[in-house]
This record gives structure tokens, C-alpha cells and sequence, in this order.
DNA sequence: CGATAAGCGAGACGGTACGTCAGGTCTTGGA
DNA sequence: TCCAAGACCTGACGTACCGTCTCGCTTATCG
């Protein structure tokens, strides 16, 4: 969740959307698209983020975002996933990003807890995620996008941290990853996601050592 | 979670919206609305139900809708809020929803979860309550009032038996409940609602197990 | 053709449309569109017309265009006869326009000739019943509609008169009045149409000396 | 209006419009795009031929259209120009046609309305002739050319068969032939375009007879 | 007990955005 | 260099709902 990678959609060139021919497709248009649409996110908000808008901010006819998306949500999804990829780049990162091994599980958790609590709170990213993953809680055809493309690949790095900490025995090797991660990971996501409560580096320490040591006395 | 308790909304009589009579209410209307919106968030979707819509199928003119209401969104809430209630009285059930205490947490939860994951997954419940979760994502004034009048009334149950279990030295001492409730909770909610991943029975009692006893050796 | 009458359309008050309910029609907003329609068509020209900017400049919504009228040319058909009506109205004529019959039928046929010459060319009707002929050409149903409300009661007038001069004698009683008048009237029309040569008082009455003498020698 | 000749416009060789090099033009194309024209006004009618439908059908790309004409209208006169220059060749006539003269003006006359209302009527030009009087009724400027290449030749027909019958003592000598013409010329000409009564072999007879004797009584 | 004022059903209204169609311009790649 | 193909910006289409507003019509106190 802290992460966001190159991640697998980049790279095949033509069709994914069915139709046109992608190949003479504006990369001029499809960037002032994503700018467009951000910026009206994080402006007016999701719901009142309309095609329309973002066609008339970023300077071009509504029929350009209509032949190469079929929704608003794709279109976020898509600049979402962009600027990742920019922010990615930008850094001159050519490792993908990776959850720390510094041999002491607890602490690479925490660390890498507290640098998604400031990603989520970072204002750019804050409005799209938050109304992509709405969006997708309503429309499952967008929401399995939505976690296969930004959730799953973040989630995959926490699983190979935690296999790393069952070969180092500081984790219980009939433990599945998959599951364990959610114990620190959901309830951060659902606080975020549903204002139920406030997220602070504390908070997300004592998941890490809940989760780590249980609830029940040793 | 699994539980809808009566709720402090429904006994405040006049004038939850500023305007009008409370007393010369329609409770014809005022039922044909609830029934109207929850079949066609049912039957179409969220996104595609509309006030028009329901003011249509209710048999009632739009104003009916807008003078209680403000949003499709507080309609929807107010209407699952009454199908909990109607629910509950259905049961004869005059004591609020509890947390069984048999003496053992582990088996205690687990039970509690299961009966969650049924609820998530019955047919009148789960499209309203995925909607309104989403809305709530988004605009946050309702998302604060779907937490505070559907969830939280559940997790303080939660709150309550981990604290009995404290009690009985089955919990930790020094264990906050309210995060501690999150461990088992927030990952359940998180697969149901961004379809992550299927939920089973397997899958919420791995999750007490994990939470209770920890990810590290012993 | 030179004459407008308030025709027997008006008097129907409900339902000419099927669907609205008319008597909660707003006249400001009638009468805001049929301005509109014929100031847009006298300014921009009829093809450059477009109901969204009729709807604009009538500060109306479009649907309320749609709601009542089926296409811009049916609103600038009923614009133009209530044009005319309100033309009657205003010089204060209870008479529906008739020809004179002073006995002499080629000064009576003359007469009326050069007033529609002058109506032709008047610009206030010139741009909308060209435009409602051009329409009417190709879209069989408004063509019908508009012969029938516009031209028929002109032309049924000068039908009158045909037959009033053969009671007098001075038509030749075996002449069908119905194409009699198209012997003057549609030549007139064919020029103004389509511009094919100039019209002038010299040829109007040139048409009525033709037509009552004939081509042949005598 | 019965005939269609050769007609001015063929034997310009380059530059009707000005920019293009018109000897390198496809002689292909240009015909695939009069059929489509012609077909396309003839199934779905005028306003609903659009200039991307014709260069769909032709099989052409829209600029090849824009290259060679400025609108649709255009492209359907000339399209309709070059339907009746084969129609002529097709009938391996190299005389150009021309109104019989038995030395009875009447049965001359008689005779060619019956030829055009034939031609009126004849599917094939139909629909396109009416479409682009109904067009040039709105747009002038090709109002003119359509008079001038398509009416023009054949009432000038009539002016000289007039006249032959004035030489002949058939028509009075201080008739003008022009506007002689127009009194069973123009009256065909309305009822067709205008559908305002239908249109019969007896009826172009009346025309006849009234024009040549006259109204009145002699 | 009759007046009067509220809620109500209906739905017209001024708007905004939808998703589509076509116009006319421009670019690309193949002949 | 012309042409087919079609992406692009533009602008209008006709539709769906929004939230507001008026209409009569119950219906239920209160003067």
C-alpha cells in the first residue's frame, strides 16, 4: 500500500480497449487527460469530477476520453496508475520498491506502516485512491482493477517480507502471509477508508505488535 | 458488525430536518420510500438508483423524498436502519444483539464472525450496505453517520466481550480493545468489500487464531 | 399566401402533443421559445438554428423544448403562426383577412398579389417561411402541416373570390377556382423560393393578365 | 424541368475548387462517391446523408470528399449532374433534348408536362432533386447553381418552343415567353415539391388549356 | 363545524451532464 | 502526391435526473 511499482500494465502496447488504433493514439491528449483528472479530484471532489470537465480542462473533445475509456473511474484509474509510474521515475528508482530486510521484522513493518500512513495522507494521492477504491467497492468489474493493479502488488512485497521472517524464524512457519499481512494491513486501510478512527504512527506500531505477539498472554 | 441494534435514531420526533411536521407524516409514504429505494439498490444498483426512481416506484412525489431527506444516500441509510430494526423486531428479540460469553474468546469470536460473514453475504443486506459504505468513503458527513449508527454499535460489543475476556485473564491486561477488535474485524470487512479475496468460515477462524496467539513463535 | 389567419389550429386547448399535461404549461416560457426561434432564424439562419441555442436564448431548459415540440422546425412552424396571430391581433382586425371584391377581378387579383410581395419580402417572415418551405420539401409530415396551416386558408381565400367573379361572370364558369389560382400564385412562389428571377409589382400584375386573358391570341 | 442535358459544368477540366491538382484526381473515387450520394439520399433520405456516410460507402476517405467539395449539398448536385449526363448517353442520344414542335402548341406543351411529371416521380431523381431544391431554397448560393445548371437549360427549352408558337400566331407576339412559361411550369412545380395536391396527367392538361385560353370569358 | 393550512401526488421547469453523432482538420502509411 | 483510414477538437443532439416550484387534493387540527 506504501507502494506503488512499475506494475504489470505498461507494457503492452495495443489494445486494451478493443476499438481504435492506439497506435496514432495523442500522448499529448492522454497526458492532459490525467492531469485533467487529478486535479478536478482533488479540487471538486469525486462525484462532482464529470467527463465533461475533465475533457474541457484538459483541452480536448469529450470523444477522445470516451474512445479510449468507458468511465470516469477508468479514467482515474489509469491517471492513478500514472502517476505512480511518474513518481516511480521521477525518484530515478529503477528498483521497484521493496519493504526493507534489516533482519528485524517488527521494525521493517512499522517502518513501512508509517511510510503508508504518510502516502495515504498525501494530498495528491488522497482524493483519487480514496474515490477509486469507492468506486470499486460498488462496481466489482473496476474494483478487481483496482486491487490488482495498485493493491496486489504492494500486498505481494509484504508477503515476501513475511516468508523472509519465516526462514528467519522470527515468524511462524505455519503461518499463511497472505492472511497475516491483513492483520496490520486492514485495519490501517478501514480507519483510513472509513474515518472510524485517526491514524498515527502509534497506531500503526501497536498493530505491528498485536499482530506480532497476539492478544492472548505468552 | 454482524449485529443491528435499535439504534438512538429512531425516537427524537420532530424535526430531524429543520422544515417540516413530523407530526402530520406520512407513515404510508414514508414506508413505500424505504421499500422503494432498498429494491431498486436490490435490483439495479446503486449507482442507478435515483430519487426519481424511487419517488416513481413509491408511488410518491418527488418532494416527499426532498422534504425528509436531503440525498439518495440518507434515504438508503435511514432505509437499512429501519430493515435492521424491522429485523430485529421480526425476532421478537427484545434485548439488543450480545456477543456470546461462554467463558471462551477464541470460541467465542469465531461464532461471532461467522455470523457476520452470513449477514455480509444475505442478499438484503449486502447490496445497501456496500453502497452506503462506498458513499461514505466519499462524502464524509454520511460516511460518519453510517459509522456511527451501523458500526459502531456492533463493535462496541466487540469492545465489551474483549474486555470480559481481559477480565478473565484470556486477553492481556494491557491491550487496547478498540484496536484489538480491528485485528479480526477490519481484515473480514476489507475482503467483503473490495472482493479481495473469498471469505470462508476457514478464513475468520484463522484470523481469531492469528490475532489471539500472534504471527511470531512462541 | 399574402394573408396569415388565426387559423384553426388555436382553438384546441389540450393535448394537440399526447403526453404533457398542458394546463400547467408556461406561456412565458412558450412564448420565450417562439421569439427565440425567430430571432435565432432571422439572425444565424435556419440551418445554423439549433435548439439548444433556442432553448439559451429563451432561457429555458431544453427539455422544456423537447417536452412540447418534436423538432426546431415544429417550433418555428408554431412560432410563425402565432407570429401571424399576434399580426392580426395587433392591428385590432376582428375580420379574418379577406379579398377585397370590388367587382373587378384582375384590380382585386393585383392588389392581392403586391401585398404578398410585400409580405414576402417583409423580414420578419421572410427567413421563417422560407425556412418552414425549405423543411417542408423534404419532410413529407411538416410539409403537410405547413400547407395546411399556412397556405391552405391563403389560398382557400382566393378561391372565394374566383368564384365569386365566375357568379359575376367575369371567370369563365367551367374553370376549376383550385388551379386557377395556381396560374399566378405559384409562379410568384417559385421565384421568391428559389431566387430564379426577380419579383416585382410590373410581374404580379403581368401574372394576372395572363392568366384571366391567356397566352393564346384572342 | 423534363429534360437534362450535357450541361455547361462537365468540360472544365481543372480547378473547380481551388487548391487541388484535379488531373491526378481518382476517377475511382469520385464515382463510388456519386453512387453513395445518390444511394444514400435515396434510402435514408437528404438530413440523414452525412458526408462520413458517403465516404464510409464509397469506401473513401472523408478528406478525398473534402478535397473536391465543400458540403453535401455539392456533392449531391453534382452527383445528380453526372446521373442525368448518363442517363442521356445511356440512351446514345447526341442531340440534346428539346420540346417537340408538331405545330400545335397545345399537344406540345400537353405532351412534355406529361415527360416531366413522369420524370418527377421516377425514383431515381426524386429524392434528390427534391433534396437539393429544398436546400437551395435556404442556402442561395447553391440555390443558383441548381437553378442555373439544372433548371435553367430546360426552361429555356420552353422560351424557344413559345416562341416558334408565336411565330407560328399561337401566342400573342407581346407575351414575354419567360414568364408565359412559368403559368403551367410553376404550378407543376409547387404541388410536386410541396405536396399540395397530387399531380395527374389531367391536371398538366388543365395547366395547359387555362394558360393558353385564359380565365375569362372571351 | 367549517376554515385553513399542512402534507401529499403529480409533474413542469431551469439546469447539468450524459453518451453519441457528425463536421471539418490533420496525420500516418501504403501505392 | 494522392488516397484510405481514422484520431482529433468542436458543437449539437436527444435523454436522464437533479433540486425547485407550483398545482389541486386530502386530511386534521383549531378558531
Amino acid at each position: 500500500m506504501a507502494t506503488i511499482r512499475k506494475s504489470a500494465r505498461s507494457t503492452n502496447p495495443a489494445a486494451e480497449r478493443p476499438h481504435p488504433d492506439a497506435t496514432r493514439r495523442s500522448q499529448r491528449s492522454r497526458q492532459a487527460i490525467y492531469d485533467a483528472a487529478l486535479a478536478l479530484v482533488g479540487e471538486v471532489g469525486y462525484p462532482k469530477t464529470t467527463i465533461e470537465g475533465i475533457a474541457a480542462r484538459a483541452g480536448v473533445g469529450k470523444q477522445t476520453i470516451y474512445r479510449w475509456w468507458s468511465s470516469k473511474a477508468e479514467v482515474l484509474l489509469e491517471a492513478f496508475l500514472d502517476l505512480g509510474e511518474q513518481a516511480v521515475q521521477a525518484q530515478g528508482q529503477e528498483e521497484p520498491y521493496a519493504i526493507p530486510d534489516t533482519g528485524d521484522i517488527a521494525a521493517d513493518l512499522k517502518a513501512v506502516l508509517r511510510a503508508t500512513v504518510d502516502q495515504l495522507y498525501d494530498p495528491k494521492f488522497e482524493a483519487p485512491s480514496r474515490a477509486l477504491a469507492a468506486e470499486g467497492l460498488v462496481n466489482e468489474q473496476l474494483g478487481r482493477e483496482f486491487v490488482a493493479k495498485l493493491l496486489e502488488p504492494s500486498l505481494q512485497l509484504h508477503v515476501d517480507r513475511l516468508r523472509a521472517a519465516q526462514a528467519a524464524g522470527q515468524v511462524r512457519p505455519e503461518i499463511d502471509p497472505r492472511i497475516a499481512l491483513e492483520l496490520f494491513v486492514s485495519p490501517l486501510a478501514q480507519r483510513w477508508l472509513q474515518h472510524t478512527a485517526p491514524v498515527s504512527y502509534a497506531y500503526t506500531d501497536t498493530l505491528v505488535d498485536y499482530a506480532l505477539h497476539g492478544l492472548a498472554p505468552r
